[in-house]
DNA sequence: CAAACGTATCGATGAACTTCAATAGGACTC
DNA sequence: GAGTCCTATTGAAGTTCATCGATACGTTTG
């Protein structure tokens, strides 16, 4: 029976386990039940996973930051701003919009593009992590 | 010669292109300059997109989000609490590191890891996008 | 020094991603 | 309605990535 003290006796705990699971979470959490105690869920973390992944491409980047200096932007217009062809263009805006980056309305044959902030908004508060 | 009228004559402009590369970055500023004046550059938006990556997978969100809330952790913890390899476990950790996002310690056998809030702190103002 | 332990690296495998040519789907114009 | 234009989808190729077993490295403990 452990006691909880960090940096020493838990972190003990962990040594005397072998290399197979005996230091499972449910060993880590007996011995010190709130050290990790809200580790963020898996699907919550594949959730704000998406989000990042979505901006995490320099495509992506430079389209959300011409779409949000101008205010606006046309599909017609990024090929050739971002030097990438018409079907990446529209890939890379579909995963934006799938992640509620952007939001899009079709304008006669043009489709039309903006930032939604709120939604940036939200993942910057999501990282302060707390 | 267009005039830069918004949703209009610039617009326009990006029509009378053919498939081809006319209607390139260049034709677009003679018609806009200011448009998508300030469009992040390729470089910048890679190194902003290492950042990002770096966050964009759900065990290194699990990860940071660990270590946040107990303050410090040692890497012998987190295969057991997280239900990965210790391999995997130490290959997120050090892309965590590189990126900037934790800071690392070795004390005697074991590897103590902290949040570089400062870092996440950056991430976050940059993510106005302005 | 030898054994034990924690961590990092290597190698391999399977999945996901980026990219673009070709093509299909819609909307407008004549 | 035929043709034109913009956009989305499909299919394929090449790359990157996550994962883990095996193994090497460094530190501590007998």
């Amino acid at each position: 029976m452990s006691i909880c003290i960090w940096e020493n006796i838990c972190h003990d705990g962990g040594v005397t386990s072998t290399s197979n699971d005996t230091s499972s979470k449910a060993a880590l959490e007996q011995c010190c039940p709130d050290l990790f105690g809200s580790v963020l869920g898996v699907d919550e973390a594949e959730d704000l996973a998406v989000i990042l992944k979505a901006l995490a491409d320099p495509v992506r980047l430079r389209l959300v930051n011409a779409i949000a200096t101008a205010g606006e932007g046309c599909a017609c217009d990024f090929p050739g701003l971002l030097d990438k062809s018409q079907p990446t263009i529209s890939h890379h805006l579909s995963i934006l919009v799938k992640a509620g980056i952007l939001g899009r309305e079709q304008r006669g044959k043009w489709a039309w593009f903006w930032v939604e902030s709120d939604r940036l908004e939200q993942l910057r508060n999501t990282l302060r992590l707390s």
